[in-house]
DNA sequence: GTCTATAGAGCGATAGAC
DNA sequence: GTCTATCGCTCTATAGAC
């Protein structure tokens, strides 16, 4: 068993304190985020959240595991690989910019960097549970991409971290920035129309 | 002009105390650095420190336009544009990637992502003296690099943009976490030279 | 397990002497 | 401008009743 607490993680006051933690946390950062806030938004008293969490760094782990659990690769969304290379590319651009733009991955992102200094382990467990994970999925399609020779793609994993990091490009960064809505010089679908051509060239038999 | 307080902007008290908040700041973020571990490393007291900002808020602005003014930018180390499209990317890549893993330039981003959500306006002044101002000139040397026929670009911003993100790749993101060195899948030879491949192949005459 | 109440420490910001 | 001393508040974590 894994789990972080000796008590039942099923238990619906531990879920309540994870949902209104997960709140706390996203909109006001580690620091700025106080046990009573949690305790008022999760409609519990603070001992109880000390019942169930040893501290508030432990808390804070959790809620960032919990939220890896409901992630991109646990959706089943990623599309089929047809027999078209540049249609599959698309789906899967749009689908994971999509994701990455989401206000709840942008918060779990600003929240985990700003912390992973101060908290290594974390760090470690959110790229496992996140990120890593993530990228597997990535490779296997660009690894099946290849077997179907439908791209000759050398080395794979090179592949795979070129095509989301394009992705992950301006538009990412402006909206993980919080700036205003057209800073950005590349649309969404300018940006995954670009790191598809480039794959494309890149790879194309 | 634009100094933040009534104050000689070259008071050797204001920076000393500049000094000293830009290593709190980087070390344990906004909201777990104290005025009172600011004034300690600054070796002044925090009543001075107030005599110079207005605030703790007023100070972190300071602290990261401070920094952004000795960045990439004004170091004058961009390479000459000779005429091997292939050379001069890889000397430019070489140097961006090294900034971008610099720890003050992740520490720096760590904090700001952090805060950028409760300081709207300290993200858009970051994103003005630092990203959006290095930006700039990547796009000139695109430019160049189309204008001199080295490389045919229909889109220099686009071209720019996916080789600063091809750059700022995986090897980016997990010093940023403080991952154990050795989790990242591209050295740092691999990332820069994978990025100017792939630029080259979709944009060589 | 869950609550109320509080201990004990640290915070941002200021008053007042010099 | 710079200092020491301190105010008023908020914080994490715990004690003790039920």
């Amino acid at each position: 068993m894994t789990c972080t607490t000796p008590h039942a993680p099923n238990s619906p006051k531990r879920a309540a304190i994870l949902d209104g933690a997960v709140k706390c946390f996203m909109e006001h950062g580690y620091a700025a985020t106080s046990m009573d806030s949690v305790a008022t938004a999760a409609c519990v008293s603070k001992a109880t959240i000390y019942a169930h969490f040893s501290s508030k760094a432990d808390l804070f782990a959790a809620v960032i595991i919990h939220r890896c659990e409901m992630d991109l690769t646990n959706e089943a969304h990623w599309p089929e690989v047809g027999t078209d290379a540049r249609a599959s590319l698309s789906k899967v651009g749009r689908l994971l910019l999509s994701f990455f733009i989401q206000p709840d991955t942008l918060a779990i992102h600003r929240v985990v960097v700003a912390e992973s200094a101060r908290q290594p382990d974390l760090a470690n467990a959110f790229w496992d549970a996140g990120p890593g994970k993530s990228c597997s999925k990535l490779f296997d399609l660009f690894e099946e991409l290849g077997r179907k020779e439908l791209l000759i793609i050398p080395n794979p994993i090179a592949a795979a971290l070129s095509f989301a990091h394009l992705l992950k490009g301006e538009i990412f960064f402006c909206r993980l920035l919080g700036l205003p809505e057209g800073t950005e010089r590349m649309t969404f679908d300018e940006t995954v129309e670009t790191a598809v051509d480039l794959i494309m060239k890149a790879y194309a038999p």
